[in-house]
DNA sequence: GCCGTTTTCGGCCCGACTGTTTTCAGTCG
């Protein structure tokens, strides 16, 4: 699939263009053209040849044209010549905080700074200073970034930032009288990694403001109480309105004080996505309204905005799960009056990809499950690695049987709680798995993974879990690329085919909750739910204090516009055990 | 570059904050 590499090209040619000054609308129109292609769900390759790129959201003929080359050979002319004399390291300056494409493009024109090493060294030797809008304070943002940018690799993993968030919140409610307090932005749309934290509240005595100028009343004390919290390191700003800090561990967090009235358009307009929010303002524009993060007017007359619901009913629709919001058909299928009725966590019955100590789990079968059952689960599978997995302390056939006669004796102590037998067996080079038929045939859960030579081609990978797709004692593929998000780059593997292979076979896919992995992806998600494949979501709780990740799984499924049927795991343990055997 | 039952040309979301500059450009979300 090669929908990220032509996202890839796109972007890349519309921030040399955006550095060498072009018309932004232009430059727009290529960043458009990038998410849509990444954002599909089926493989671009399979649009081109079905001659379906123009039907594409933003494709139009260049662009079609420019995909067209990139797939035939690999390369785009437009790309190179907008490459040719510009070293690709500028682009490396963009993801600086604080430096945007003028800032890059008058340092590279006017200094001949071609990279952050550059940039850097320019910087000791003094050259900025004198350059008009180069102050000191300019000059000394630019080194925090580029420190910054060195400490965190730019992006914070959800399942990081989600307690932080949650946390600041609880905080802010002991030190000021809060009305409402939430976190918008990708943390709200449950995105696997987020740039920075956007924490909305609203005082509660704030009367009903005149004017959207007004500054909300209190809200420079509730700004200040803000950026007063222990673990902030940096006040980056410090308005009536906004304050912005940066924490201990380098995340930025972002409050914005909103008039009650308010609230659920600001909501709305600060949890995004971008895409999503300048869909919904065509909408209200066609219907001669104006939203802003104020609420919706009619002229100068405000009809809408105290909560989302009200802002999403004024454009005649209903409201729009945040997880939702990409542009990815949501405000198509909520004008149509089918939105998806999401999955929930309080619909998750178990957890289904378990570790004790009988591999590298830190917990014994007992605990684990009575700390489920404390959860108001009703079942846990034991899934525990298989022998080749040496460094994990794989459990051999034999060990196998005695957990099982510990499940048995654990069983009897959990009235009313399940716990299936189940393992996480991997899938050797050869595509066949790392127990023999006849143990696999004794569990009631099998989760098949790869966990050694992450080196195949595509090609092989693909065959090799393919094959473990096949086996009918087989129960879902776990984490499916490998990957660990800012870590470990996925391998290789052809997705569709597997996907189409799980189809044929009843198979799942493992929607792998710990925050490290969140491995399938939504899109994958969605695309396995067009293929009619089922998900089970399951922690990879190595001890009872992982179990909490399953809302980060949730999050994801949603984003893959997941069901409550689409989900094993949301299956009664009777029910789930009858599904298991057929 | 894309798009169109108000348009094939003229639009394309928009406000807060900072820093540097005396009225605004750049960045961010």
């Amino acid at each position: 699939m090669k929908n990220a590499a032509v996202a890839d090209m796109f972007d890349t040619m519309a921030d040399i263009m955006e550095i060498k000054g072009e018309e932004p609308f232009r430059v727009n129109s290529y960043r458009r053209v990038a998410r849509v292609v990444r954002d599909l769900t089926e493989d671009i390759e399979q649009v081109h040849r079905e001659g379906r790129l123009t039907d594409l959201e933003g494709v139009g003929k260049s662009s079609a044209a420019k995909i067209a080359q990139f797939l035939a050979s690999g390369r785009i002319e437009a790309h190179e010549k907008l490459l040719k004399g510009f070293p690709v390291d500028v682009l490396a300056m963009l993801r600086i905080p604080t430096m945007g494409p003028k800032t890059v493009g008058r340092l590279m024109r006017e200094k001949g700074i071609e990279g952050i090493e550059d940039l850097e060294k320019a910087i000791e030797r003094g050259d900025l200073v004198g350059m008009s809008g180069m102050g000191e304070k300019t000059i000394q943002n630019i080194r925090a970034g580029i420190e910054f940018l060195r400490r965190s690799a730019g992006r914070t993993l959800l399942g990081e930032a989600l307690p932080v968030a949650q946390e600041t919140i609880e905080r802010m409610r002991e030190k000021c009288d809060l009305g409402a307090a939430e976190a918008a932005g990708s943390l709200r749309r449950m995105k696997e990694t987020i740039g920075d934290i956007d924490i909305l509240v609203t005082g509660r005595a704030a009367k009903r403001r005149k004017t959207v100028d007004e500054e909300v009343p209190g809200g420079k004390e509730i700004v200040g109480a803000f950026t007063s919290l222990p673990g902030v390191s940096e006040v980056l700003a410090a308005g009536g309105t906004k304050g912005s800090v940066r924490t201990q561990e380098g995340l930025q967090v972002d409050l914005r004080v909103v008039s009650p009235d308010s609230f659920g358009a600001a909501l709305q307009y600060f949890t995004g996505s971008k895409a999503h929010n300048i869909k919904i303002r065509g909408i209200a524009l066609d219907k001669g309204l104006k939203i802003n993060e104020y609420g919706v007017f009619k002229g100068k007359t405000r009809v809408g905005g105290k909560t989302e619901e009200e802002v999403y009913k004024c454009l005649g629709l209903p409201w729009i799960p945040p997880e939702l919001r990409e542009d990815r058909g949501e405000v198509e299928a909520a004008a149509a009056g089918k939105l998806p009725e999401l999955v929930s966590l309080s619909d998750i019955r178990g957890d289904l990809h378990v570790h004790t100590n009988y591999s590298d789990g830190a917990q014994s079968v007992t605990d684990m499950a009575a700390a489920a059952r404390e959860m108001r689960y009703s079942y846990i599978a034991v899934t525990d690695h298989s022998p080749s997995l040496g460094i994990a302390g794989g459990v051999s056939a034999k060990d196998l049987r005695r957990q099982h006669a510990e499940i048995a004796a654990a069983q009897k102590k959990l009235r009313g709680f399940t716990i299936f037998k189940g393992t996480e067996v991997d899938i050797l080079p050869d595509g066949r798995l790392d127990y023999p038929q006849k143990v696999l045939e004794r569990l009631d859960i099998v989760l098949a993974s790869v966990h050694s030579r992450f080196g195949m081609s595509e090609k092989e990978m693909t065959a090799r879990i393919v094959k473990a797709v096949r086996n009918p004692h087989v129960t879902a593929i776990g984490h499916l690329t490998g990957r660990l998000i800012g870590q470990r780059e996925p391998y290789a593997v052809n997705v569709g085919a597997v996907v189409e292979a799980c189809a044929e076979h009843r198979t799942a896919l493992e929607l792998n909750a710990h925050m490290d992995r969140l491995d399938i992806t939504d899109l994958v998600c969605r695309q396995a739910k067009e293929a009619g494949v089922k998900v089970l979501i399951g922690t990879d709780a190595h001890r009872s204090a992982h179990y909490w990740m399953m809302q980060l799984g949730v999050g994801t499924a949603r984003r893959g516009w997941l069901e409550k049927g689409d989900v094993l795991n949301c299956m009664e343990a009777d029910e789930l055990l009858d599904y298991l055997k057929h």
